[in-house]
DNA sequence: AGTCACATGCGAATGATTTGCAACTAACGC
DNA sequence: GCGTTAGTTGCAAATCATTCGCATGTGACT
């Protein structure tokens, strides 16, 4: 079984736990999900998932994406002005750069970051539900 | 002269300087927006601005603010799920804390957190345009 | 196989923002 | 001061991503 199977099982059972059908527009979703490394958007989601499944709906798209948030299993990205982009959550968490030319997506983790992030918010009084980073960048010449 | 009516001043000469009009909308636009000391969302400077300028449009508004975002002196920051929020760049640089109980924005600066992220973009091969760091928070009890 | 609650696809609604256009008006020169 | 004119205004309609209502389908469990 390869990880992009593991991967769409994984979302499918997030589903399932939370009683909703497996149709057939939502397994090809899935697969769909699991097999993408970069960060698309919904209706690329929808252009991808139509090999299998010619005819499904964006509405349908945007349901289920909605409902896989919920659960956790994926996560939306609003990056500056852009229709949302989504990924699945089986990487660790990281941070984005944003390539302001070509809109290419660059993962980055940085522990020192995030450390000092919450003991900013917690030297004031809060705690971090959840927080975006984004550096919106130009390749150096 | 108050440092509202020099933030006014700033701001008109910007747009001036830009080829611009000060008309009466203007005007009322701008200093409510230099007398801001919130993050309000384009429906609510209209609001403030109708009480000099009854009847100002949105769509001024929304002109205005584009071109003062345009020559750098306001700043338009799109947090998650909301409107638009803007402010006047006279502050130096910050970041957001938003309490996603109330929607209030608390600003704070770090230092060490600019340089790591220079950092770590310059050894990946890319200079900052600009970033975005936002924590969503929640008042510890 | 039969039932039925949940899903689908469609088109219409939404909400923030932008835009086209005809009627104004600020800013410049005289 | 006052006309000229290019930039502005308010309005309504357009946009764009996303959501929703609804009549028709269809997974999943018996």
């Amino acid at each position: 079984m390869t990880k992009i199977d593991r991967r769409t099982d994984e979302l499918t059972e997030a589903l399932r736990r939370a009683g909703v059908r497996i149709t057939r527009q939502r397994a090809a979703l899935l697969s769909v999900i699991a097999a993408a490394d970069d960060h698309p958007e919904a209706q690329e989601l929808q252009r991808r998932a139509e090999e299998s499944v010619p005819g499904i709906s964006l509405s349908t798209v945007y349901r289920t994406l909605t409902e896989l948030e919920t659960q956790g299993v994926i996560l939306r990205h609003q990056f500056e002005g852009a229709p949302a982009r989504f990924e699945h959550t089986e990487t660790d968490h990281h941070d984005h750069m944003i390539d302001v030319d070509t809109g290419e997506v660059i993962e980055f983790t940085d522990d020192r970051i995030e450390k000092l992030q919450a003991e900013i918010a917690d030297a004031m009084g809060y705690e971090i539900q959840h927080h975006r980073l984004e550096l919106y960048v130009r390749r150096k010449r």
